[in-house]
RNA sequence: GGGUCGCUAGCUCAGCGGUAGAGCACUCGGCUUUUAACCGAUUGGUCUUGGGUUCGAAUCCCAGGCGACCCA
Protein backbone atom coordinates (compact mmCIF):
# COMPACT_ATOMS: atom_id res chain seq x y z
CA UNK A 1 0.00 0.00 0.00
CA UNK A 2 2.27 2.63 -1.08
CA UNK A 3 1.54 6.57 -0.72
CA UNK A 4 -0.62 7.92 -3.64
CA UNK A 5 -2.55 10.84 -4.22
CA UNK A 6 -5.52 10.35 -1.95
CA UNK A 7 -3.41 9.64 1.01
CA UNK A 8 -0.28 12.19 0.78
CA UNK A 9 -2.04 14.90 2.54
CA UNK A 10 -4.66 15.65 0.63
CA UNK A 11 -7.83 15.83 2.74
CA UNK A 12 -11.17 14.57 0.70
CA UNK A 13 -14.60 15.71 2.34
CA UNK A 14 -17.43 15.77 -0.49
CA UNK A 15 -18.82 12.29 -1.15
CA UNK A 16 -17.39 12.61 -4.16
CA UNK A 17 -13.76 12.64 -2.36
CA UNK A 18 -14.83 10.01 0.43
CA UNK A 19 -15.94 7.63 -2.49
CA UNK A 20 -12.91 8.20 -4.25
CA UNK A 21 -10.94 7.71 -1.47
CA UNK A 22 -12.73 4.49 0.22
CA UNK A 23 -12.27 3.40 -3.39
CA UNK A 24 -8.48 4.14 -3.32
CA UNK A 25 -8.83 1.83 -0.22
CA UNK A 26 -10.15 -0.99 -1.86
CA UNK A 27 -7.25 -1.02 -4.19
CA UNK A 28 -5.08 -1.16 -0.94
CA UNK A 29 -6.61 -3.93 0.17
CA UNK A 30 -6.07 -6.12 -2.61
CA UNK A 31 -2.00 -5.02 -2.69
CA UNK A 32 -1.81 -6.41 0.73
CA UNK A 33 -3.89 -9.20 0.03
CA UNK A 34 -7.16 -9.00 1.19
CA UNK A 35 -10.05 -9.05 -0.25
CA UNK A 36 -12.53 -6.46 -0.05
CA UNK A 37 -15.81 -8.06 -0.74
CA UNK A 38 -14.97 -11.31 0.68
CA UNK A 39 -17.01 -14.58 0.10
CA UNK A 40 -17.77 -15.59 4.06
CA UNK A 41 -16.80 -16.16 7.15
CA UNK A 42 -17.12 -18.53 10.23
CA UNK A 43 -19.60 -17.09 12.73
CA UNK A 44 -19.56 -18.67 15.82
CA UNK A 45 -21.95 -16.30 18.25
CA UNK A 46 -23.88 -13.19 18.03
CA UNK A 47 -22.90 -10.23 20.12
CA UNK A 48 -25.94 -10.49 21.86
CA UNK A 49 -25.25 -14.00 23.01
CA UNK A 50 -22.13 -13.02 24.01
CA UNK A 51 -23.30 -10.14 26.22
CA UNK A 52 -25.50 -12.51 27.91
CA UNK A 53 -22.84 -15.05 28.01
CA UNK A 54 -19.85 -12.95 30.19
CA UNK A 55 -22.12 -10.94 32.01
CA UNK A 56 -20.79 -11.45 35.27
CA UNK A 57 -17.46 -11.70 34.08
CA UNK A 58 -15.70 -8.37 36.13
CA UNK A 59 -13.77 -5.51 34.94
CA UNK A 60 -10.06 -6.43 33.63
CA UNK A 61 -11.11 -10.57 33.67
CA UNK A 62 -10.18 -12.42 30.53
CA UNK A 63 -11.40 -15.50 29.58
CA UNK A 64 -9.35 -17.72 27.05
CA UNK A 65 -12.18 -19.09 25.22
CA UNK A 66 -11.81 -18.54 21.35
CA UNK A 67 -14.73 -17.15 19.48
CA UNK A 68 -15.63 -15.68 16.22
CA UNK A 69 -18.01 -12.87 15.07
CA UNK A 70 -18.91 -10.84 11.92
CA UNK A 71 -20.47 -7.48 11.49
CA UNK A 72 -20.54 -4.42 10.91
CA UNK A 73 -17.74 -1.47 12.75
CA UNK A 74 -19.86 1.68 13.73
CA UNK A 75 -17.30 3.35 15.91
CA UNK A 76 -13.58 3.89 15.76
CA UNK A 77 -11.18 4.97 18.49
CA UNK A 78 -7.62 4.19 17.40
CA UNK A 79 -4.42 4.75 19.34
CA UNK A 80 -1.08 4.37 18.59
CA UNK A 81 -0.82 0.94 18.94
CA UNK A 82 -3.61 -0.09 20.67
CA UNK A 83 -7.51 0.62 18.84
CA UNK A 84 -10.85 -0.22 20.12
CA UNK A 85 -13.99 -0.59 17.44
CA UNK A 86 -17.56 -0.99 17.79
CA UNK A 87 -18.90 -3.72 16.20
CA UNK A 88 -22.84 -4.00 15.28
CA UNK A 89 -24.60 -7.62 14.25
CA UNK A 90 -28.05 -8.28 13.87
CA UNK A 91 -28.05 -9.00 17.56
CA UNK A 92 -26.63 -6.24 19.00
CA UNK A 93 -23.03 -4.64 19.47
CA UNK A 94 -19.79 -6.00 21.46
CA UNK A 95 -16.63 -3.58 21.31
CA UNK A 96 -13.78 -4.80 19.54
CA UNK A 97 -10.27 -4.59 21.66
CA UNK A 98 -7.50 -4.32 19.00
CA UNK A 99 -3.94 -4.91 20.28
CA UNK A 100 -1.16 -4.43 17.75
CA UNK A 101 1.01 -7.33 19.89
CA UNK A 102 -1.57 -9.55 20.06
CA UNK A 103 -2.34 -9.32 16.33
CA UNK A 104 1.07 -9.38 15.20
CA UNK A 105 1.69 -12.30 17.08
CA UNK A 106 -1.30 -14.37 15.06
CA UNK A 107 -1.13 -12.67 12.01
CA UNK A 108 2.16 -11.50 11.64
CA UNK A 109 3.38 -14.58 9.09
CA UNK A 110 1.35 -13.78 6.62
CA UNK A 111 1.11 -9.70 7.43
CA UNK A 112 3.85 -7.84 9.17
CA UNK A 113 1.34 -4.84 9.23
CA UNK A 114 -1.27 -6.35 10.22
CA UNK A 115 -2.17 -4.11 12.82
CA UNK A 116 -1.33 -0.63 10.48
CA UNK A 117 -3.19 -1.90 7.52
CA UNK A 118 -6.57 -2.33 10.28
CA UNK A 119 -6.01 1.30 11.15
CA UNK A 120 -5.65 2.23 7.62
CA UNK A 121 -7.71 0.68 5.77
CA UNK A 122 -10.88 0.36 7.76
CA UNK A 123 -13.59 2.74 8.18
CA UNK A 124 -16.87 3.60 10.31
CA UNK A 125 -19.51 1.44 7.83
CA UNK A 126 -16.73 -1.21 6.87
CA UNK A 127 -18.11 -5.08 7.52
CA UNK A 128 -15.52 -7.20 9.05
CA UNK A 129 -14.96 -10.86 10.68
CA UNK A 130 -12.79 -11.37 13.78
CA UNK A 131 -11.83 -13.86 16.13
CA UNK A 132 -10.32 -13.49 19.45
CA UNK A 133 -10.76 -14.54 23.20
CA UNK A 134 -12.85 -12.34 25.84
CA UNK A 135 -11.86 -9.45 27.60
CA UNK A 136 -14.01 -6.98 29.61
CA UNK A 137 -11.42 -3.78 29.97
CA UNK A 138 -10.15 -2.13 32.70
CA UNK A 139 -13.18 0.28 32.25
CA UNK A 140 -15.34 -2.39 32.19
CA UNK A 141 -16.47 -2.52 28.25
CA UNK A 142 -17.25 -6.37 27.49
CA UNK A 143 -14.54 -6.41 24.29
CA UNK A 144 -13.08 -9.44 22.07
CA UNK A 145 -9.49 -9.11 22.20
CA UNK A 146 -9.24 -10.05 18.47
CA UNK A 147 -6.00 -12.14 17.26
CA UNK A 148 -7.37 -12.22 13.63
CA UNK A 149 -9.55 -9.81 11.28
CA UNK A 150 -10.49 -9.81 8.18
CA UNK A 151 -12.19 -7.37 5.63
CA UNK A 152 -15.35 -8.57 4.28
CA UNK A 153 -17.25 -5.88 2.70
CA UNK A 154 -15.49 -2.68 2.68
CA UNK A 155 -18.41 0.58 2.26
CA UNK A 156 -17.91 3.04 -0.17
CA UNK A 157 -20.36 5.29 1.18
CA UNK A 158 -19.87 7.05 4.65
CA UNK A 159 -22.71 6.63 7.34
CA UNK A 160 -24.67 9.34 9.12
CA UNK A 161 -23.11 11.56 11.97
CA UNK A 162 -22.55 8.61 14.77
CA UNK A 163 -24.13 10.98 17.19
CA UNK A 164 -26.92 12.69 16.09
CA UNK A 165 -27.70 9.66 13.39
CA UNK A 166 -30.47 10.00 10.56
CA UNK A 167 -33.10 11.66 11.45
CA UNK A 168 -34.52 13.22 7.84
CA UNK A 169 -37.78 11.37 7.49
CA UNK A 170 -37.78 11.81 4.25
CA UNK A 171 -34.18 10.34 3.64
CA UNK A 172 -35.01 7.59 6.56
CA UNK A 173 -37.58 6.09 4.53
CA UNK A 174 -36.21 6.98 1.09
CA UNK A 175 -32.98 4.83 2.61
CA UNK A 176 -34.35 2.68 4.80
CA UNK A 177 -31.05 0.18 4.62
CA UNK A 178 -29.26 3.10 6.14
CA UNK A 179 -31.82 4.19 8.98
CA UNK A 180 -31.99 0.12 9.96
CA UNK A 181 -28.55 0.74 10.38
CA UNK A 182 -28.05 3.73 12.34
CA UNK A 183 -31.20 3.19 14.38
CA UNK A 184 -31.70 0.52 16.38
CA UNK A 185 -35.13 0.79 17.11
CA UNK A 186 -35.72 0.60 13.62
CA UNK A 187 -34.99 -3.06 13.41
CA UNK A 188 -36.51 -3.46 16.93
CA UNK A 189 -39.65 -2.69 14.97
CA UNK A 190 -39.51 -4.83 11.80
CA UNK A 191 -38.62 -7.67 14.28
CA UNK A 192 -41.83 -7.03 16.39
CA UNK A 193 -43.50 -6.83 13.20
CA UNK A 194 -42.09 -10.10 12.13
CA UNK A 195 -42.95 -12.03 15.24
CA UNK A 196 -46.23 -10.31 15.50
CA UNK A 197 -46.50 -11.88 11.67
CA UNK A 198 -45.27 -15.17 12.48
CA UNK A 199 -47.48 -15.54 15.90
CA UNK A 200 -51.06 -14.71 13.92
CA UNK A 201 -50.29 -17.32 11.56
CA UNK A 202 -49.03 -19.72 14.68
CA UNK A 203 -52.20 -18.90 16.68
CA UNK A 204 -54.97 -19.45 13.38
CA UNK A 205 -52.73 -22.71 12.38
CA UNK A 206 -52.90 -23.90 16.05
CA UNK A 207 -56.13 -23.94 16.04
CA UNK A 208 -56.87 -25.71 13.17
CA UNK A 209 -57.03 -22.72 10.44
CA UNK A 210 -55.56 -23.81 6.98
CA UNK A 211 -53.44 -20.58 4.90
CA UNK A 212 -55.10 -20.37 1.21
CA UNK A 213 -53.92 -17.92 -1.19
CA UNK A 214 -56.26 -16.12 -2.95
CA UNK A 215 -55.85 -13.79 -6.03
CA UNK A 216 -54.61 -10.30 -5.76
CA UNK A 217 -55.69 -9.56 -9.62
CA UNK A 218 -59.30 -9.62 -9.99
CA UNK A 219 -61.91 -8.67 -12.49
CA UNK A 220 -64.17 -7.48 -9.59
CA UNK A 221 -62.75 -5.62 -6.77
CA UNK A 222 -65.01 -6.61 -3.65
CA UNK A 223 -65.47 -7.21 -0.55
CA UNK A 224 -64.85 -3.77 1.18
CA UNK A 225 -66.07 -0.31 0.05
CA UNK A 226 -62.41 0.82 -1.58
CA UNK A 227 -61.05 2.34 -4.78
CA UNK A 228 -58.97 0.15 -6.82
CA UNK A 229 -55.72 -0.07 -8.53
CA UNK A 230 -56.47 -0.89 -12.33
CA UNK A 231 -54.29 -2.53 -14.29
CA UNK A 232 -54.21 -4.41 -17.61
CA UNK A 233 -53.60 -7.85 -19.21
CA UNK A 234 -52.14 -7.87 -22.33
CA UNK A 235 -52.71 -11.06 -24.09
CA UNK A 236 -56.54 -11.20 -22.53
CA UNK A 237 -57.18 -7.50 -23.20
CA UNK A 238 -58.65 -6.89 -20.10
CA UNK A 239 -58.45 -4.47 -17.09
CA UNK A 240 -58.08 -5.97 -14.28
CA UNK A 241 -58.50 -4.89 -10.65
CA UNK A 242 -55.71 -5.55 -7.49
CA UNK A 243 -57.49 -7.01 -4.67
CA UNK A 244 -59.37 -4.28 -2.06
CA UNK A 245 -59.65 -7.48 0.37
CA UNK A 246 -59.54 -11.42 -0.02
CA UNK A 247 -63.36 -11.53 1.96
CA UNK A 248 -64.96 -13.11 -1.02
CA UNK A 249 -62.18 -15.87 -2.09
CA UNK A 250 -62.04 -16.77 1.24
CA UNK A 251 -65.86 -17.22 1.58
CA UNK A 252 -65.80 -19.37 -1.57
CA UNK A 253 -63.26 -21.34 0.01
CA UNK A 254 -65.71 -21.94 2.93
CA UNK A 255 -68.51 -23.05 0.27
CA UNK A 256 -65.75 -25.23 -1.05
CA UNK A 257 -65.35 -26.73 2.57
CA UNK A 258 -62.84 -25.82 3.86
CA UNK A 259 -64.39 -25.11 7.85
CA UNK A 260 -61.24 -22.41 9.03
CA UNK A 261 -59.38 -20.58 6.60
CA UNK A 262 -57.12 -17.63 6.68
CA UNK A 263 -54.74 -15.43 4.82
CA UNK A 264 -52.43 -13.16 5.28
CA UNK A 265 -51.78 -11.02 2.34
CA UNK A 266 -51.16 -7.57 1.14
CA UNK A 267 -53.93 -5.45 -0.38
CA UNK A 268 -54.06 -2.50 -2.50
CA UNK A 269 -56.35 0.58 -2.06
CA UNK A 270 -56.17 3.22 -4.18
CA UNK A 271 -56.40 6.30 -1.66
CA UNK A 272 -53.97 9.01 0.02
CA UNK A 273 -51.44 8.70 2.01
CA UNK A 274 -51.29 9.68 5.57
CA UNK A 275 -50.00 8.53 8.71
CA UNK A 276 -52.50 5.80 8.87
CA UNK A 277 -52.75 4.92 5.10
CA UNK A 278 -50.63 3.21 2.56
CA UNK A 279 -51.98 2.20 -0.56
CA UNK A 280 -50.79 -1.25 -0.25
CA UNK A 281 -50.80 -3.06 3.19
CA UNK A 282 -51.13 -6.28 5.08
CA UNK A 283 -54.30 -7.72 6.55
CA UNK A 284 -55.33 -11.47 7.73
CA UNK A 285 -58.83 -12.64 7.12
CA UNK A 286 -60.13 -15.45 8.61
CA UNK A 287 -63.17 -17.29 7.99
CA UNK A 288 -64.62 -20.30 10.60
CA UNK A 289 -67.51 -21.94 9.57
CA UNK A 290 -70.29 -22.81 12.17
CA UNK A 291 -69.05 -19.54 14.41
CA UNK A 292 -70.97 -16.22 15.05
CA UNK A 293 -69.72 -12.94 16.05
CA UNK A 294 -69.56 -13.20 19.76
CA UNK A 295 -67.12 -16.44 19.38
CA UNK A 296 -64.68 -14.14 17.37
CA UNK A 297 -64.83 -11.49 19.98
CA UNK A 298 -63.94 -13.92 22.21
CA UNK A 299 -60.57 -15.14 19.84
CA UNK A 300 -59.65 -11.51 19.08
CA UNK A 301 -59.51 -10.66 22.49
CA UNK A 302 -57.27 -13.75 23.17
CA UNK A 303 -55.04 -13.31 20.36
CA UNK A 304 -54.50 -9.87 20.51
CA UNK A 305 -53.66 -11.02 24.27
CA UNK A 306 -51.59 -13.32 23.69
CA UNK A 307 -49.35 -11.76 21.07
CA UNK A 308 -48.89 -8.60 23.38
CA UNK A 309 -47.51 -11.36 25.98
CA UNK A 310 -45.59 -12.85 23.92
CA UNK A 311 -43.87 -10.16 21.67
CA UNK A 312 -43.67 -7.30 24.40
CA UNK A 313 -44.07 -10.05 27.98
CA UNK A 314 -47.35 -7.20 28.73
CA UNK A 315 -51.00 -6.71 28.47
CA UNK A 316 -50.25 -3.31 29.73
CA UNK A 317 -48.88 -1.32 27.38
CA UNK A 318 -48.26 2.35 26.17
CA UNK A 319 -49.45 3.91 22.97
CA UNK A 320 -47.90 7.65 22.45
CA UNK A 321 -48.05 8.47 25.73
CA UNK A 322 -51.36 6.65 26.50
CA UNK A 323 -51.73 3.87 28.79
CA UNK A 324 -53.83 1.33 27.38
CA UNK A 325 -54.70 -2.08 29.01
CA UNK A 326 -55.17 -4.84 26.50
CA UNK A 327 -56.43 -7.80 29.08
CA UNK A 328 -59.14 -9.40 28.10
CA UNK A 329 -62.44 -8.69 28.16
CA UNK A 330 -63.37 -6.00 26.13
CA UNK A 331 -66.60 -3.82 26.10
CA UNK A 332 -68.85 -4.74 23.68
CA UNK A 333 -71.11 -1.38 22.93
CA UNK A 334 -73.83 -1.09 19.70
CA UNK A 335 -73.38 2.08 18.16
CA UNK A 336 -76.75 3.03 19.07
CA UNK A 337 -76.02 2.84 22.91
CA UNK A 338 -72.52 4.70 22.17
CA UNK A 339 -74.23 7.33 20.11
CA UNK A 340 -76.80 7.73 22.52
CA UNK A 341 -74.94 8.11 25.25
CA UNK A 342 -72.26 10.84 23.70
CA UNK A 343 -74.99 12.55 22.04
CA UNK A 344 -78.38 11.88 23.76
CA UNK A 345 -79.76 10.93 20.20
CA UNK A 346 -81.52 7.68 20.15
CA UNK A 347 -81.51 6.75 16.45
CA UNK A 348 -83.83 3.84 16.88
CA UNK A 349 -86.40 6.21 17.23
CA UNK A 350 -86.21 7.95 13.86
CA UNK A 351 -88.73 7.19 11.22
CA UNK A 352 -87.14 9.60 8.49
CA UNK A 353 -84.41 10.24 7.25
CA UNK A 354 -85.51 13.95 7.24
CA UNK A 355 -86.13 13.54 10.71
CA UNK A 356 -82.61 12.51 11.56
CA UNK A 357 -80.89 14.99 9.51
CA UNK A 358 -82.84 17.31 11.47
CA UNK A 359 -81.77 16.04 14.89
CA UNK A 360 -77.99 16.20 14.38
CA UNK A 361 -77.89 19.82 13.23
CA UNK A 362 -76.45 20.75 16.30
CA UNK A 363 -73.44 18.58 16.09
CA UNK A 364 -72.12 20.39 13.24
CA UNK A 365 -71.40 17.30 11.14
CA UNK A 366 -69.86 17.33 7.53
CA UNK A 367 -71.07 15.31 4.74
CA UNK A 368 -74.14 14.86 6.41
CA UNK A 369 -75.95 15.85 2.80
CA UNK A 370 -74.16 12.70 1.25
CA UNK A 371 -75.92 10.67 3.99
CA UNK A 372 -79.09 8.82 2.11
CA UNK A 373 -79.60 6.64 5.09
CA UNK A 374 -80.09 6.98 8.70
CA UNK A 375 -77.40 4.14 9.11
CA UNK A 376 -75.20 6.28 7.41
CA UNK A 377 -76.09 9.19 9.36
CA UNK A 378 -75.45 7.13 12.48
CA UNK A 379 -71.88 6.23 11.35
CA UNK A 380 -71.01 9.69 10.49
CA UNK A 381 -72.26 10.88 13.93
CA UNK A 382 -70.14 7.74 15.40
CA UNK A 383 -66.95 8.49 13.10
CA UNK A 384 -66.90 12.42 13.36
CA UNK A 385 -67.72 12.27 17.39
CA UNK A 386 -66.76 9.28 19.25
CA UNK A 387 -63.94 6.89 16.60
CA UNK A 388 -61.58 9.09 18.66
CA UNK A 389 -62.91 8.66 22.51
CA UNK A 390 -62.34 4.89 22.08
CA UNK A 391 -58.88 4.57 23.83
CA UNK A 392 -59.41 1.26 25.51
CA UNK A 393 -59.87 -1.70 23.43
CA UNK A 394 -63.98 -1.52 22.51
CA UNK A 395 -65.61 -3.81 20.33
CA UNK A 396 -68.32 -1.81 18.39
CA UNK A 397 -70.86 -3.96 17.94
CA UNK A 398 -74.58 -4.32 15.96
CA UNK A 399 -73.91 -1.45 12.92
CA UNK A 400 -76.58 -0.26 10.45
CA UNK A 401 -77.42 -2.60 7.47
CA UNK A 402 -76.53 0.02 4.99
CA UNK A 403 -73.14 0.33 5.75
CA UNK A 404 -72.40 -3.70 6.26
CA UNK A 405 -73.10 -5.03 3.01
CA UNK A 406 -71.94 -8.70 3.62
CA UNK A 407 -72.81 -8.99 6.85
CA UNK A 408 -75.36 -11.51 8.05
CA UNK A 409 -79.23 -9.44 9.73
CA UNK A 410 -79.01 -9.53 13.72
CA UNK A 411 -80.98 -12.30 15.02
CA UNK A 412 -83.07 -10.21 17.00
CA UNK A 413 -82.66 -6.72 16.31
CA UNK A 414 -84.02 -4.93 13.44
CA UNK A 415 -82.03 -2.81 11.14
CA UNK A 416 -78.83 -3.69 12.45
CA UNK A 417 -76.58 -6.64 11.44
CA UNK A 418 -73.85 -9.10 13.71
CA UNK A 419 -71.03 -6.97 13.46
CA UNK A 420 -67.66 -5.68 15.37
CA UNK A 421 -65.25 -3.35 14.95
CA UNK A 422 -62.80 -3.62 17.52
CA UNK A 423 -60.92 0.14 18.16
CA UNK A 424 -58.10 0.86 19.81
CA UNK A 425 -56.07 4.11 20.34
CA UNK A 426 -59.09 5.97 18.92
CA UNK A 427 -58.40 3.48 15.58
CA UNK A 428 -60.40 0.89 14.12
CA UNK A 429 -57.92 -2.58 14.16
CA UNK A 430 -60.58 -4.97 12.93
CA UNK A 431 -63.52 -5.92 11.83
CA UNK A 432 -66.10 -9.05 11.78
CA UNK A 433 -69.20 -10.61 11.21
CA UNK A 434 -71.67 -13.14 11.32
CA UNK A 435 -71.26 -13.62 7.30
CA UNK A 436 -74.48 -12.85 4.91
CA UNK A 437 -75.07 -16.64 3.77
CA UNK A 438 -78.80 -15.96 2.35
CA UNK A 439 -77.59 -16.07 -1.23
CA UNK A 440 -80.86 -13.59 -1.89
CA UNK A 441 -80.64 -10.85 0.42
CA UNK A 442 -76.91 -10.56 -0.76
CA UNK A 443 -77.75 -9.69 -4.31
CA UNK A 444 -80.18 -7.70 -2.71
CA UNK A 445 -77.38 -5.49 -1.00
CA UNK A 446 -74.61 -6.13 -4.26
CA UNK A 447 -77.43 -4.37 -6.14
CA UNK A 448 -77.72 -1.38 -3.66
CA UNK A 449 -74.22 -1.13 -4.05
CA UNK A 450 -74.17 -1.44 -8.06
CA UNK A 451 -76.55 1.45 -7.58
CA UNK A 452 -73.98 3.33 -5.77
CA UNK A 453 -71.37 2.90 -8.08
CA UNK A 454 -73.76 3.81 -11.63
CA UNK A 455 -74.20 6.64 -9.60
CA UNK A 456 -70.30 7.52 -9.74
CA UNK A 457 -69.38 6.26 -6.00
CA UNK A 458 -65.78 5.14 -7.33
CA UNK A 459 -65.80 3.36 -3.74
CA UNK A 460 -68.73 0.88 -4.42
CA UNK A 461 -68.51 -2.18 -5.86
CA UNK A 462 -70.35 -4.26 -8.50
CA UNK A 463 -72.31 -7.40 -8.07
CA UNK A 464 -69.95 -10.42 -8.13
CA UNK A 465 -72.25 -12.90 -9.77
CA UNK A 466 -69.69 -15.55 -9.13
CA UNK A 467 -69.90 -14.93 -5.31
CA UNK A 468 -73.72 -14.96 -5.61
CA UNK A 469 -73.70 -18.67 -7.31
CA UNK A 470 -71.18 -20.13 -4.77
CA UNK A 471 -73.73 -18.56 -1.86
CA UNK A 472 -76.62 -20.60 -3.86
CA UNK A 473 -74.23 -23.78 -3.53
CA UNK A 474 -74.65 -23.29 0.12
CA UNK A 475 -72.38 -21.38 2.69
CA UNK A 476 -72.47 -22.78 6.43
CA UNK A 477 -73.01 -20.76 8.93
CA UNK A 478 -69.91 -18.58 9.21
CA UNK A 479 -68.10 -15.69 11.21
CA UNK A 480 -65.14 -13.91 9.26
CA UNK A 481 -62.44 -11.43 10.67
CA UNK A 482 -60.18 -8.78 8.95
CA UNK A 483 -57.55 -7.48 11.17
CA UNK A 484 -55.48 -4.20 9.64
CA UNK A 485 -51.95 -6.09 10.19
CA UNK A 486 -49.92 -2.67 9.97
CA UNK A 487 -52.19 -0.85 12.49
CA UNK A 488 -51.67 -3.59 14.92
CA UNK A 489 -48.05 -3.36 14.72
CA UNK A 490 -48.13 0.31 15.08
CA UNK A 491 -50.29 -0.39 18.23
CA UNK A 492 -48.25 -2.79 19.72
CA UNK A 493 -43.93 -0.82 18.64
CA UNK A 494 -45.61 2.53 19.91
CA UNK A 495 -45.41 3.53 16.30
CA UNK A 496 -47.09 7.18 15.44
CA UNK A 497 -47.10 6.61 11.18
CA UNK A 498 -47.67 4.06 9.30
CA UNK A 499 -44.36 4.33 7.58
CA UNK A 500 -42.94 3.45 10.40
CA UNK A 501 -44.25 -0.15 10.11
CA UNK A 502 -43.62 -1.01 6.97
CA UNK A 503 -40.12 -1.30 5.74
CA UNK A 504 -40.50 0.50 2.52
CA UNK A 505 -43.21 2.85 2.19
CA UNK A 506 -44.89 4.35 -1.20
CA UNK A 507 -43.27 7.59 -1.41
CA UNK A 508 -43.58 9.90 -4.39
CA UNK A 509 -39.73 10.25 -6.81
CA UNK A 510 -38.01 12.57 -6.03
CA UNK A 511 -37.06 13.73 -9.09
CA UNK A 512 -39.95 15.05 -11.98
CA UNK A 513 -38.30 11.54 -13.96
CA UNK A 514 -41.70 9.77 -13.57
CA UNK A 515 -41.55 10.27 -17.28
CA UNK A 516 -42.65 6.77 -17.08
CA UNK A 517 -40.90 4.10 -20.09
CA UNK A 518 -43.07 4.94 -22.80
CA UNK A 519 -43.35 8.29 -24.66
CA UNK A 520 -46.46 9.97 -26.24
CA UNK A 521 -47.67 7.65 -29.10
C1' G B 1 -58.34 19.08 -1.99
C1' G B 2 -57.03 23.47 1.71
C1' G B 3 -53.66 25.66 5.34
C1' U B 4 -49.00 26.01 8.14
C1' C B 5 -43.92 24.74 8.42
C1' G B 6 -39.35 22.70 6.44
C1' C B 7 -35.36 21.76 2.46
C1' U B 8 -27.81 25.20 3.57
C1' A B 9 -21.16 20.35 3.53
C1' G B 10 -21.64 12.97 3.84
C1' C B 11 -24.78 13.69 8.81
C1' U B 12 -26.95 17.24 12.56
C1' C B 13 -27.76 22.29 12.41
C1' A B 14 -26.66 27.98 12.61
C1' G B 15 -26.79 32.09 9.31
C1' C B 16 -32.56 35.58 7.41
C1' G B 17 -30.20 41.73 2.15
C1' G B 18 -23.41 42.83 2.09
C1' U B 19 -16.89 37.69 0.94
C1' A B 20 -21.40 30.73 3.05
C1' G B 21 -20.40 28.95 8.98
C1' A B 22 -20.06 25.24 13.38
C1' G B 23 -19.87 20.22 15.44
C1' C B 24 -19.25 15.32 13.85
C1' A B 25 -17.48 12.44 9.62
C1' C B 26 -13.40 12.54 5.88
C1' U B 27 -7.66 13.41 4.90
C1' C B 28 -2.68 14.05 7.38
C1' G B 29 0.37 13.85 12.09
C1' G B 30 0.58 12.13 17.46
C1' C B 31 -1.06 8.62 21.19
C1' U B 32 -1.69 0.98 24.56
C1' U B 33 -7.85 1.48 28.38
C1' U B 34 -11.33 4.26 24.83
C1' U B 35 -17.13 4.73 25.33
C1' A B 36 -19.73 11.12 20.91
C1' A B 37 -11.86 9.19 22.88
C1' C B 38 -8.44 13.22 22.88
C1' C B 39 -4.63 16.89 20.82
C1' G B 40 -2.83 19.44 16.37
C1' A B 41 -3.38 20.66 11.03
C1' U B 42 -6.05 20.64 6.58
C1' U B 43 -10.31 20.08 3.55
C1' G B 44 -15.17 19.95 1.83
C1' G B 45 -20.95 23.97 -0.91
C1' U B 46 -25.11 24.62 -8.14
C1' C B 47 -27.55 27.21 0.01
C1' U B 48 -34.20 21.93 -3.27
C1' U B 49 -35.39 23.79 -8.70
C1' G B 50 -36.85 27.84 -12.05
C1' G B 51 -38.13 32.80 -12.57
C1' G B 52 -38.36 37.86 -10.42
C1' U B 53 -37.02 42.35 -7.20
C1' U B 54 -32.16 44.59 -6.00
C1' C B 55 -25.89 47.77 -7.04
C1' G B 56 -25.92 43.02 -4.42
C1' A B 57 -30.28 37.22 -2.74
C1' A B 58 -29.06 31.24 1.13
C1' U B 59 -31.85 35.54 3.01
C1' C B 60 -37.29 39.30 -0.02
C1' C B 61 -41.39 38.00 -3.90
C1' C B 62 -43.77 34.34 -7.45
C1' A B 63 -44.12 29.42 -9.32
C1' G B 64 -42.59 24.16 -9.23
C1' G B 65 -40.52 19.59 -6.58
C1' C B 66 -40.17 16.61 -2.19
C1' G B 67 -41.41 16.03 2.89
C1' A B 68 -43.75 16.93 7.95
C1' C B 69 -47.99 18.49 10.70
C1' C B 70 -53.09 20.16 10.94
C1' C B 71 -57.92 20.55 8.51
C1' A B 72 -61.51 18.48 4.90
Amino acid sequence: MSSDATRSGQSASSLEEIRAARLQKVDDLKQVGQDPFAYRWDVTHQTAQLQEKYADLVAGEEVADTISIAGRILARRVFGKLAFFGLQDESGTIQLYLEKATIQEHMGAEDEKAFDHLKQLTDVGDIIGVTGTIKRTDKGELSIKVQRYAMLTKALLPLPDKWHGLTDVAKRYRQRYVDLIVNPTVRDTFRKRALITTGIRRYLEDRGFLEIETPVLQSEAGGAEARPFITYHNTLEMELYLRIATELHLKRLVVGGFEKVFEIGRIFRNEGVSTRHNPEFTSVEFYQAYADYHDFMDLTEDLVATLAKDILGTTQITYQGVDIDLTPPWKRLSMHDLVKEHTGLDFRGFSTLEAAKAAVKPLNLHGVEDCDSIGQLLNEVFEQKIEETLIQPTFLIDHPVEISPLSKPHRSKLGVVERFELFVAGRETANGFSELTDPIDQRHRFELQAARKAAGDVEATGVDEDFLTALEHGMPPTCGEGIGIDRLVMLLTDSASIRDVIAFPLLKPEKGEEAGASPEP
